[in-house]
DNA sequence: CGGACAAGCTGA
DNA sequence: CAGCTTGTCCGG
């Protein structure tokens, strides 16, 4: 029997014939994990087909090794049209599809031939489809359980250990669980529900009766590398092709999401109570240069017994810092570009590098003026303003104080607490991203998920009151947002409105030059080293002609719709 | 990707 | 023209 392989290399987009050692048959199906001889070296791969004709003129070599269970033929279909969907490769992909260590064969435990879903909808409806608005505080189990009730289900979590948390309840509330992609095994062999973070996507479900994303606007479940894949889209598109009913639920849902879903928006009054009390301090009046990151107003809201988590998407002790005598700005002295300040003593290029001490260069002094303060300075002062001990929040420590202050990784650090302060919410509200507001908003919704909803306090410094993510925040009204945003996206041609590539890395003029320019794809970009921007209305459109395009050798780096678009 | 091999560069 | 570098091609 001869089968075709993809090899596990990235670089080689081709399949390749071989033999199959007499005995081996049984141990063989479509995506199983293989070892093959491959120009002079032996690597991995994944059955593509088999019993196929074997190309002429070859001399075809017999498999190595047989290494275990890899993706269904289903999921390697939706690994290449991943491939396509973000311009990546398919190995990269097979690779998130398969199991992290070898399951040397799947007990099924759904007998052969019964391994299509159980179709809820009748030969011809849609399944449904929906997005499920639910406030931040507010469990959303019951959306898991009640998807769990009708067959196995796909639950894609932000992070992993959210999806172990909640695979802990479902056990807990009697549903047969997997995580992934520890169980890769139990959920190959069908009659579980598979929950995970964003790999999950690609988790082995033979009986997949409907999928479930939990966090929808959460930006972990977008892959940050190249190919920018996004778990969302991944189980939305596999929901589809198996015809079952998929659910995206989110306190402040993407327009990604509901432009193509229906939103679903539950009780207004219910709602409410889980988004917290907001309070702004309005900073319009302070003087811009003196009044420091504490106003007198926040001062009530740091003293009691309840903890208090303080946010400043800042790191180090300064961002920008002038001389104290002279007035010069600080500069780089091999690029003169601006210098923060990452620790007492020493300031650092942001845009060489380069570190020297703290001495100004055109008088010599060392006296700074912190102009933009970071997170250590800002805990030094905020120590002295509550007159009690204020840790740092570390990456990897939650802290031990009443009264901590860090980056917004806090928020994901710290379980519970009282009161949430945002020291300088208007970095995050103008910060020069196109997603800016959707992830202020999604920043307030964690703050209210960390302090329980309605009972719990969140605070805000601001110099703009009135900001549409302060009102849906205040108003628990994320349509407020998702409004606005929607015209803006259209107006600047920012995705969902349209689809968009970003195209860098050392082999991107020559895969430019190849990639020509196509009609319906408008192209910017690319002068003196800088990314290419690739837009078009259609995403077939744009899909289709980068998939066209022949790679160049050299690093490329292709970002469909990705995140951050860097200048 | 990584090996094979071919086409260019250098030194005597 | 050997001996080496750099580039291009291709793998079953």
């Amino acid at each position: 029997m001869i089968v075709r392989v993809v090899p596990d290399v990235p670089a080689i987009e081709r399949a390749f014939d071989y033999a199959v050692p007499e005995g081996w048959e049984r141990r063989i199906t479509v995506g199983t994990m293989v070892r093959i001889p491959l120009a002079g070296r032996r690597v991995g791969g994944w059955i593509e087909a088999v019993d196929v004709e074997p190309t002429p003129g070859v001399r075809i070599e017999p498999l190595a090794k047989v290494s275990g269970a890899g993706p269904s033929d289903e999921v390697m279909d939706l690994c290449r049209w991943a491939a396509w969907r973000w311009a990546g490769r398919l190995a990269t992909f097979l690779r998130l599809a398969s199991p992290e260590r070898m399951v040397p064969s799947v007990g099924r435990r759904v007998p052969t031939g019964d391994t299509a879903a159980p179709d809820r909808m009748g030969a011809d409806a849609r399944p449904p489809r929906q997005v499920l608005r639910v406030a931040p505080a507010t469990s959303t189990d019951h959306v898991v359980l009640e998807a769990c009730s009708h067959g196995d289900t796909l639950v894609v979590c932000p992070s992993i250990g959210q999806a172990a948390a909640l695979a802990r309840r479902l056990r807990a509330a009697g549903v047969p669980t997997a995580l992934h992609p520890d169980d890769w095994g139990r959920a190959a062999a069908g009659g579980v529900t598979v929950v995970g973070a964003r790999s999950a996507a690609f988790a082995p479900m033979p009986r997949l009766a409907g999928v479930v994303v939990l966090d929808e606007h959460d930006e972990a479940l977008q892959s940050e590398g190249s190919p920018t894949w996004h778990a969302r889209e991944v189980v939305l598109e596999r929901a589809r092709r198996a015809r079952v009913p998929a659910t995206l639920v989110s306190p402040c849902p993407t327009l990604e999401a509901t432009s193509r879903s229906p939103l679903v928006v539950g009780d207004r009054a219910a709602e409410r109570a889980g988004w917290a009390t907001l309070h702004v301090i309005d900073r319009t009046e302070d003087d811009l240069g003196r009044s420091g990151l504490y106003s007198p107003r926040l001062v009530p809201f740091l003293r009691g017994d309840d903890p208090v988590v303080c946010v400043l998407n800042r790191k180090g002790r300064a961002q920008l810092l002038a001389c104290r005598s002279c007035r010069e700005l600080f500069r780089c002295e091999r690029c003169s570009g601006p210098v923060h300040q990452p620790a007492a003593g020493v300031v650092e290029c942001r845009r060489c590098g380069a570190e020297r001490p703290v001495v100004c260069l055109s008088c010599g002094s060392t006296a700074t003026a912190l102009l933009r303060q970071g997170v250590t300075r800002a805990r030094e002062e905020l120590e002295a303003l509550v007159g009690e001990p204020v840790e740092e929040a570390r990456p990897d420590a939650t802290p031990t104080t009443r009264v901590s202050i860090g980056t917004e990784a806090v928020l994901h650090r710290v379980r519970s607490a009282g009161t949430v302060v945002f020291l300088e919410l208007d970095q995050e509200l103008f910060a020069p991203r196109y997603r800016a507001s959707e992830e202020a908003l999604a920043l307030l919704a964690r703050a209210s998920r960390v302090v329980g909803g309605r009972d719990g306090r969140v605070v805000v410094q601001t110099r703009a009151p009135e900001h549409e993510v302060i009102r849906a925040a205040l108003l628990a009204d994320p349509s407020i947002v998702a409004e606005a945003e929607a015209v803006r996206r259209e107006l600047a041609r920012f995705p969902p409105a349209v689809t968009m590539a970003i195209v860098g890395g050392e082999a991107a003029p020559a895969f430019m030059e190849a990639f020509g320019r196509p009609p319906g794809v408008e192209v910017t970009g690319g002068v003196e080293g800088t990314d290419w921007t690739l837009i078009a209305d259609d995403r077939r459109t744009l899909l289709d002609a980068l998939a066209a395009t022949p790679r160049p050798p050299g690093r490329l780096r292709l970002q469909i719709d990705p995140v951050r678009i860097r200048g």
